[in-house]
DNA sequence: ACCGCTCTTGACCATCTGATCAAGAATTAA
DNA sequence: TTAATTCTTGATCAGATGGTCAAGAGCGGT
């Protein structure tokens, strides 16, 4: 049995092939989606047989809610670190700045949550509601208090973060898209940054309510 | 054969129940994707039997093809009305509501092309890359003259799009994190297209470089 | 070397699903 | 009415796919 009490200790094998696994899942899950990704296919993309892989996930579904669940924590990452000490301004713009990097970086994390949420979120439904619902309220919390001192323009706060969620993860999600009509420049992914950046923190520097 | 020369003429009850199928399958496509439906559900959906709603469309993904072409043209219309001789602020004001519109009146339809494009575009591929990207570049152009002539803040005028794409369709592509976040109030879409109409517009006004 | 446990796999199964077909029912034009 | 055409469906098939199982190979501690 395992070798010390509750505590199921994992061999080096074990290791090793869960993480391949979780390595491929995340290729093939993030591509075909859930009901388009078969066992074999991860299977094969690691190496592995068809029932060895079965072998350490019982279910098709274990292999994939261990996937996201594996991806979500370094996803949410950059929202955590949003200083509430911080400059407004310089904050907001660092948050869009990492997550632009991170839908660059880390793609398929991206299409595999997009995919998910699409669906209506059946496998992370409970953490939206719950662990993501407190971060992004705490986080809402820090902004209104930056409105509420004047030093940042009057917009609301969740809508700020959906605003920012959906163009920087649109850079991975919709990459086919985007790839069709301005094609792939290296510049791209620069260039997306700088007019992010541009637009919402433009958009929510506090100033007279009328200009020019 | 059909009645006139190489012209498919349609029957009464082909008409209607080419109907009720692209109605059905964009409901349930929208839900759960190509690969996540099955040819059956469509036919249950719309009270057909299976081997009849094969008699209409021969191959299951020329149902799908159908209902994606069926709902694009439309959802390109509000881009399609961009005036260049209005003005700009208008414009893009206009723009952004009437997609953040079409986002909560119509989900389904962004979900489908979500789904569509997050997959790689299988189907609509040289869609994207012909007739879309000559729309977007011609709208770009567009946009970039008002910048030229000093009547919109500079920022990447594809980008822009994209920005405007992202966060309205966000509402329709990603509800499930939406309302997971903030509930479903009455108010919801009109607090959002407040919302982006104030960051994306405020951004693009013209204006000295500092302000405050 | 030994032994218990972990790991691996070929063969197999039940089910689902897209697609076909032949035959009959309904519709339409004359 | 009649005959050609269109429409409908029960039965059926082939392939894909998630999952199981028994038996053997490999590994680690003693």
């Amino acid at each position: 049995m395992t070798p010390s009490g509750t505590a199921p200790r994992k061999t080096r094998i074990q290791a090793l092939n869960e993480e391949l696994i979780l390595k491929a899942a995340l290729e093939i899950f993030s591509t075909y989606g859930f009901r388009g990704s078969t066992v074999d296919q991860i299977a094969k993309s690691c190496g592995l047989s068809k029932p060895n892989l079965l072998y350490y996930f019982r279910r098709k579904e274990d292999i994939y809610v261990a996937v996201l669940e594996h991806t979500l924590h370094d996803w949410l990452e950059p929202l955590r670190e949003l200083d509430p000490a911080g400059d407004p301004i310089e904050e907001v713009s660092r948050y869009i700045r990492a997550k632009i990097r991170m839908s660059r970086d880390n793609p398929k994390a991206s299409r595999l949550f997009a995919n998910e949420i699409l669906h209506g979120a059946p496998a992370i439904g409970a953490f939206l509601k719950g662990p993501l619902k407190e971060l992004v309220d705490e986080k809402a919390s820090i902004i209104a208090g930056w409105i509420a001192a004047g030093r940042l323009n009057p917009v609301d706060p969740h809508h700020l973060v959906f605003a920012i969620w959906a163009t920087t993860q649109h850079y991975a999600d919709f990459d086919a898209q985007v790839s069709a009509v301005v094609g792939t420049p290296a510049s791209l992914m620069a260039d997306a940054e700088r007019t992010l950046v541009t637009l919402l923190v433009e958009g929510l520097k506090p100033g007279p309510a009328v200009r020019g």
